[in-house]
DNA sequence: TTCAAGCCTGACACCGGTGTCATAATGTTG
DNA sequence: CAACATTATGACACCGGTGTCAGGCTTGAA
């Protein structure tokens, strides 16, 4: 079987191949006649464009890039799940790229990236949402990007976010009509904005509910959950112990809620557990986790099908956007005893 | 800043393009003098040759290509980072696409991918290693591929398998040893062969004790979390209730466990589980599950390096190899009473 | 010294598309 | 109907590499 190029067709349609690229393009200034002519040999011939060599001309890969650098794994999956969503309606493709945000490498590292695959654009999933030697990289190179789950929005580039100070507002305050008054905290990893958002929303729900803020309750996470197992014994170890614990993702919620039940404590009866993220985990576990869900494929969808749309015709405007996380509550939280 | 092509480089260096290109694919036939004269001006112009013109030029792409329809999101992650690792090192890049088993659909799916992207070569992650009418597809196609987890091994292609049979056999084995005799089992999807090959391993165990094998004790699963539950269920439900559970995921495992410990049972006291995949969430619940380790980055790491040595030069030989699973024991599992 | 064989090297076409520009055909206006 | 604007089309260079092949320059053996 011969191998269908676009000479092929211009010369079985009998016009030049540029008038075939031209109805490849749905470019205007073809007749209907000779459009007509040519889609028809497309299908005779069952002809597909070569993109390489499309992206030759055009100086473009049609592959967006997918950087992460992010212990959970399931949050890397649905990020990816968005992109691909994106990525298949526009005909792109998604190259997926972990690497580490700390060490002097990464912007190397990154640049070997765009030099080594001409990728038309970046999705910057947290932690790299937020990096901004990164984004100013970036912008000094002139390849577009778009961010997810950015806390700043004051920015001229394309960025998804979901509320997470208002979520963390919202278990928290969950939390306390549920009569609870001394609710411990877990923070994320600090690189993560989102650990800085969901503290603050905790806060928020305290002094709107007149709850003295206990600098004792708080501990240091990163998101994972060998983080939350410390954190958790540093909080079932205090006295008086909290009636409840808020972790800043679920992974750090079951890690509390494990060592809880190795330590004979009936979770919500003795301690309740909220998380954040609604991670698969969270209805894996017994008892669930009462959690914040976020639209995280949403998320990434909105962002990668605006920035194919920014390569495409390059925007003037930013496009900024919040969407909505909700409350799911399970069994892991119940009124204080 | 000035684009640096292979052009500017041939003229700075006062060669021609053609033996640039010699030393940039260490071609044989370039005198010492002009190959470090070339190199060194690649230092200093930060020479990258453009992988899309290189690809058009060699009618490749130095993709490769990963597809998967799989319930377990850990085991995409663990095989993409297998992947990721075996790319890095030989200058590919991971393009992943999800798609349909089922539905007619799946050939055309995958020829437009092929179509679209130009990939050098595929991954096959279970449940497609063993889909024969992909494969013949790619065969006829003359598309490189490579397979991870398949059963089968009497093929002249590129496979890299853990041992399910011997795993399953194992950790059956060990409950058996425990003093467990009516042990439940809960099966895969029956898409997966691995499936199939972990009830032959807990059938073989049994056998090797003198154990009668009880129809009765099967569930039908689908590896989700999901089916867990309603095989869990029945299992719960029957009477006698068997003294063990072995479930051929941890998704599974894992559903099992919550269902018991929400109808008060105590895991092990009451009733043992295993599963198997040494997922995440075996570590990440209480008890921790007892199960079997595969070396899913590693497998699919030999099997996308074994693919691109075999694209760069077509081998005749095949590849088949299986590596080591091996049983970790956690407190899921304890002596019957 | 002569000639064949082997090593370097570059000219040039080619991969399969797209961009630019010239030109022919058609339509519009006064 | 002349003069001009607009639409439709193709010739050709170009994107940045690689493959083919011919020719110049060394070697070494006759």
């Amino acid at each position: 079987m011969k191998k269908v190029t676009i000479n092929s067709v211009a010369s079985y349609a009998g016009v030049s191949k540029k008038t075939v690229s031209r109805v490849l393009n749905n470019e205007p200034n073809v007749s209907d006649a000779t459009r007509e002519k040519v889609l028809k040999v497309f299908k005779e011939l069952d002809y597909t464009p070569n993109p390489i060599a499309r992206g030759l001309a055009q100086n473009r890969s049609f592959i967006i890039g997918c950087i992460y650098d992010n212990p959970s794994k399931s949050y890397i999956t649905r990020v990816q799940t968005g992109a691909l969503a994106a990525c298949k309606e526009n005909n792109y493709n998604l190259l997926i790229h972990p690497c580490d945000l700390r060490g002097d490498a990464l912007i190397n590292n990154i640049e070997q990236l765009l030099q080594s695959s001409r990728l038309d654009g970046l999705v910057l999933t947290p932690p790299f949402s937020d990096f901004q030697v990164l984004v100013d990289f970036l912008k000094s190179k002139n390849i577009p990007y778009a961010r997810v789950a950015s806390a700043v929005l004051d920015d001229d580039s394309i960025s998804v976010r979901s509320n997470d100070e208002q979520g963390a507002f919202e278990i928290t305050e969950h939390l306390i009509k549920l009569g609870h008054k001394a609710i411990a905290f877990i923070k994320g990893h600090p690189d993560h904005s989102a650990t800085e958002q969901r503290f603050k929303g905790y806060l928020r729900a305290l002094s709107t509910h007149d709850i003295t803020f206990n600098e004792r309750l708080v501990e240091e996470g990163n998101f994972s959950y060998h983080s939350g197992v410390d954190s958790a014994r540093s909080i079932l170890d205090s006295t008086p112990r909290p009636t409840a614990v808020f972790a800043s993702n679920d992974y750090m919620a079951a890690a509390v809620l494990k060592l809880a039940t190795q330590r004979q404590l009936k979770v919500p009866d003795d301690i309740s557990i909220a998380g954040f993220d609604n991670a698969p985990i969270a209805r894996h576990i017994w008892p669930g986790l009462t959690t914040i869900a976020q639209p995280v494929e949403e998320m990434t969808k909105q962002a990668v099908t605006k920035l194919i749309e920014h390569i495409g015709e390059p925007q003037e405007n930013a496009y900024q956007i919040t969407l909505e996380a909700r409350l799911i509550t399970r069994e892991s939280t119940a009124h204080v005893k």
